[in-house]
DNA sequence: GTAGGCGTTCCGTCAAACGGAACACATGTA
DNA sequence: TACATGTGTTCCGTTTGACGGAACGCCTAC
């Protein structure tokens, strides 16, 4: 299908899409305007009909929030497809096992990025971990490497052309470390990996499958630097890689698919 | 804003819509097309704008599924906007307290039903509730009255003009019965009910309001028959009003609004 | 062979999506 | 006070692509 100048339904989910992931509201006509190179006019006209459909409401002030069926429309799809309580018994038990707190990471073949999407939390008084539900680089850290080394080696080529992103000072940002660290994957089958995402935290992770093969995401855990020591990985990594395997399973169960990309 | 016969966004939106309420994928453009009194021409059209974006996919029978787009979106909105995680430790807190199942309702002025949008489950063996993230009439049950009550006086009418369903052969379908239910509710605060939506199962439930002070949803308790007795109706309502009145503070913290009718 | 289901394509019509310009109002600044 | 810049909003002429009916090709059922 040859995509025009003028697609009003594509604009509208485009515009449905930036709120999703800008979750500040109030918005503002200009603001959408000019973070989606689109004229005000035409924001303007998209959120008159959005109002319309209660997804969004006023401020009082002229700004636009979200409304209730923006939330009730979300709910409910995010009850039915979410693969969270498919398998967030799995999590908790992991957790339970290992005394640390426990990911789930999904990936996104579109934006080339992961987040993570459920969390269990050790009991242990740890910082709350704060990027949950938001996008994030998918080569960093073992919590996106364990993703990075199953896509296809285009999408790989793909984010390595796109430019790699430097999160802290030990994340790795040369295609050549990368590769050995995807080659090491492979092999093992969960990372391990020190303050790459976020300074002071031992990750470890392995990769979740969809129905179709294709990774889904990854299981986490996370461990601050003082309570980790390089003899738990072997165990820690067994763990969580069998944890991840029934987690695919789960998936495969339910029938769970992820986007062509 | 005058809505003329065309209006691509307002249409694709209810298709979006359709899709999140009835999450039985595939989905076929002519059946969407026959729901939405639509042409199939134009599900197709709006279908493959949806597919470009990833919020569908095919499931190589020419079906089209959920794409993980659709997912995402949901899932980041739905984090972000949703009252479960603000209020989901009352709930676990009167259930332990009442040991029974708990549940929360939430309100849909456009659709002029509810849902229950999070549960905790009370140790007891019990049915699992299938009526989760599934839209019901909200004139049925002390689930539903609860929030029935503190509608304005012209949403009731229009509700009553609507016609009530009859759920169950105890469901209350006069306007007359309702309207005395209602008087009882604003004098309680809380209502109870027998097998009004459900055989067997007596509902306890108050009303949350959202920071602009409309009825947001309920806070309910469920109790197998076997289990009630008369005496308890007082306790566990003064119970259930008061975790209903936490919330209704939690939400009026979080600034949370209900959309406009 | 016929009947009915499906997703899809073609097509002429015309409603409405589009953006630039301007408006009304609220700020902060000189 | 006058100005500059911000906001949401309205107006308008141009033109595109949304629209539905009809038809196509493919299936399964009878």
């Amino acid at each position: 299908m040859v995509v025009g100048e003028r697609e009003p339904v594509g604009r509208a989910l485009d515009v449905l899409t930036w709120l999703a992931s800008n979750p500040r509201p109030p918005w503002s006509v200009r603001q959408v305007a000019r973070a989606l190179e689109m004229s005000p006019t035409t924001i303007h006209r998209i959120f008159g009909v959005f109002e319309g459909r209660g997804l969004l409401d006023r401020d009082g002030d002229g700004g636009y929030v979200a409304g209730i069926e923006l939330y009730l429309i979300c709910h409910s799809v995010a009850a039915q497809l979410s693969p969270v309580p498919l398998v967030r018994h799995h999590l908790e038990a992991l957790c339970e096992k290992c005394d640390e707190t426990v990911l789930l990471g999904a990936y996104d073949p579109k934006r080339t990025r992961m987040m993570f999407i459920d969390v269990v939390e050790s009991p242990h008084p740890v910082q709350y971990l704060s990027t949950l539900n938001e996008w994030m680089p998918v080569h960093s850290g073992a919590t996106g490497i364990a993703i990075f080394a199953f896509l296809t080696e285009p999408e790989r080529k793909a984010i390595y052309a796109k430019g790699l992103e430097q999160v802290t000072d030990r994340t790795l940002v040369t295609e050549r470390e990368l590769e050995k660290a995807v080659q090491r994957v492979h092999e093992l089958g969960y990372v391990c990996s020190r303050g790459q995402r976020t300074p002071g935290a031992v990750g470890i992770a392995a990769p979740v499958f969809d129905s179709a093969g294709n990774v889904f995401g990854d299981v986490c855990i996370t461990i601050p630097e003082q309570r980790f020591e390089d003899s738990m990985a072997e165990t820690v990594g067994a763990a969580v890689r069998e944890t991840s395997e029934v987690v695919t399973g789960e998936l495969r169960r339910a029938g769970y698919r992820r986007g062509v990309a």
